[in-house]
DNA sequence: GCCGTTTTCGGCCCGACTGTTTTCAGTCG
């Protein structure tokens, strides 16, 4: 059974207790979702996570979880998740998957029509609701029959909360609409927030903030946003449009003097807000995105900055990035959270593709060195690396790969410093399927240095896989292993590969592990960012560019780098051009 | 059902909006 089957499964179990008695179960209704989102965030699956006995390793899965499992992988089915969803017909579970049926409308719609088949329910529910029998059905009107319909609707064609975009297109989004918002004159502050702000990889809804005095005119202005499909809600300081594009935003607007607790409150993660108000609520305070209030006064404190917020409950202030709930609350309230790096440490990229012509089997730059150093001397850098890919080993005879390699160098070396940028005279190698690097030894040696990269046969078991990168990380060249995991979002999952294994040989042999900045790719990813960082193994955190405004992705870059607590010293390209020339001869 | 810098028992975040309701249930984040 695979994680997402497991998490639905923890779903419908929480569902399931809800239908029964909502009251008397309230804690495990919350304990079984909490389970849920754990497992959905998983990046092992669990049954190996089982078979390893550590299971109970995960946050919000204790002992009773951890049995229920056990007997899910021993036997194929738990008896107690038997019982609890007795009587409850399989449609349900499905019907709750579109967005404003809930357990409870599911459940009465099932019951009452007798839909049981979770293949047709939703097609069953459509046909009832434009017969106008969901209307009469008690608790339910016209207009929530509508609001089915138009659900069922949106959910066929995967508009809205069903997909997740990139970290880079939600951006430009919000910043359209921020654009728009600002030209309300009375708006003070404005900003992203949500998982926007947290800068993750892809992200669901687009949150935005803002203070005005005006809240009311100034939600008006925002439902008449040009690119509104339909407007989903519309409060007195909150509303969500859907945009024609199928991308859901959320407005929040409150008064100027509570923008530090807004920001707080709308950046999350929940997990983090849950956290810190569990925390508060020890010592009788209670915290919302109106202040903070004081349960034993009653007294309600207004915090215009995002660091007095935090401040007052004892915390030092925790960058959005860090969020998540995974110990930083602790650290922030000892004042030792890690300093993490920041975008103007980086020094220099050492991914940079050009337009020279080197005649490789897969894609070159659109811009020549020139060009590229030029963008980097703007961007302040001190060095740039050179890493076209090796020129094709199909095409070529070994010496004519030779001669390639030397006529680019020689060109890298003529420009080095030309534009008071100094410069690397890198590749981008193939790891080939048995392990070799596709360079002959004597390109390899008038290299500084080489990435290396998987490029082709994807599909190899993990022992496979990772004694095949070992094998290419092995060659002394060989400092830096680009996009680790192989993985393109919203395409396709990674390579499987051992990382306890790849982070000790790396770490025992001078290799770089690359964050990959590219939008689709922030490879390697948060979690695993973590873990190289706790096993000192260096990261080098590089756009991966085929041409010039391609190099601003840096941020993207580093925003994961600081997901995952990397500091300053954990960064290759944050040395200086010496320190680095020096790592490379290593 | 989970969890621990007042606790291994007794707690468990906080609020928004909609629709069908005469005071609240359901859903969402």
């Amino acid at each position: 059974m695979t994680n997402k089957e497991i998490a639905k499964l923890f779903r419908a179990v929480a569902a399931s207790y809800s239908i029964k008695n909502e009251k008397k179960f309230r804690f495990q209704i919350i304990a079984y979702q909490k389970a849920a989102d754990a497992v959905d965030g998983l990046t092992t699956q669990l049954e190996d996570l089982y078979k390893e006995g550590e299971l109970e390793e995960i946050p919000g899965i204790g002992a009773t979880i951890k049995g229920r499992l056990e007997e899910l992988f021993k036997k194929g089915k738990v008896k107690h998740f038997e019982d609890v969803m007795k009587g409850i017909p399989p449609s349900v579970f499905v019907l709750m998957e579109i967005p404003s049926i809930g357990p409870k409308k599911a459940f009465r719609i099932s019951s009452h029509f007798h839909i049981k088949n979770p293949q047709t329910c939703i097609n069953e529910v459509e046909k009832l609701a434009k017969s106008g029998k969901i209307a009469k059905l008690e608790g339910f009107g016209e207009k929530s029959e509508a609001d089915i319909l138009r659900a069922i609707s949106e959910f066929k064609e995967g508009k809205g909360k069903t997909t997740r975009i990139l970290l880079s297109y939600a951006g430009e989004v919000a910043d359209q609409i921020l654009d728009y918002l600002k030209k309300f004159e009375y708006v003070k502050d404005a900003a992203p927030l949500g998982s926007l702000r947290r800068m993750k990889p892809l992200v669901g809804d687009i949150d935005i903030a803002a203070t005005t005095t005006k809240p009311k005119q100034l939600i008006e202005h925002f439902i008449k946003y040009k690119r509104v499909d339909r407007i989903i809600e519309k409060g007195p300081t909150t509303a969500s449009i859907l945009t024609t594009a199928g991308n859901q935003i959320d407005l929040m607007v409150l008064s100027p003097k509570k923008w530090g607790s807004l920001l707080q409150h709308f950046t999350g993660s929940k997990d983090h807000n849950v956290a810190l108000r569990e925390y508060a609520l020890k010592k009788s305070l209670s915290l919302s995105e109106k202040g903070i209030k004081n349960l034993k006064t009653g007294k309600m404190n207004e915090f215009s900055k995002e660091e007095e917020f935090y401040k007052s409950l004892g915390l030092s202030w925790i960058p959005p990035e860090m969020r998540e709930n995974t110990g930083e609350i602790e650290l922030a309230l000892k004042n030792k959270l890690p300093k993490i790096v920041e975008l103007g440490n980086i020094k220099g990229d050492f991914h940079i593709h050009t337009s020279f012509p080197v005649e490789p089997s897969h894609d070159l730059g659109k811009n020549s060195i020139s060009e590229m150093l030029q963008k980097a001397k703007e961007l302040g850098y001190e060095y740039l690396g050179f890493s076209e890919h090796n020129p094709s080993q199909s095409k070529h005879t070994k010496q004519e790969i030779i001669d390639l390699i030397l006529k680019r160098n020689e060109e890298v070396e003529r420009q080095n410093n030309l534009h008071g940028v100094k410069t690397f005279k890198l590749m981008e190698t193939d790891i080939l399927p048995n392990g070799e690097l596709a360079l002959p030894e004597e390109a390899l040696e008038k290299l500084d240095a080489t990435i290396v990269s998987i490029h082709s046969v994807f599909k190899m078991g993990r022992t496979e896989m990772t004694k095949r990168v070992l094998t290419g990380l092995s060659h002394p060249k060989a400092k830096i292993l680009a996009h680790p995991t192989g993985r393109l979002l919203n395409e396709r999952y990674g390579y499987d590969l051992n990382f306890d294994e790849i982070f000790e040989f790396c770490k025992k042999n001078n290799k770089a592990l690359e964050i990959n900045a590219y939008p689709n790719r922030l490879d390697l990813y948060d979690e695993l960012i973590r873990k190289a960082v706790d096993g000192k193994v260096l990261l080098s955190i590089d756009t991966d560019s085929h041409a010039v405004y391609q190099m601003e992705l840096m941020r993207y870059g580093v925003a994961q780098a600081r997901r995952g607590w990397a500091t300053k010293s954990d960064i290759i390209n944050a040395l200086s051009y010496d320190e680095v020339k020096k790592w490379f001869s290593l």
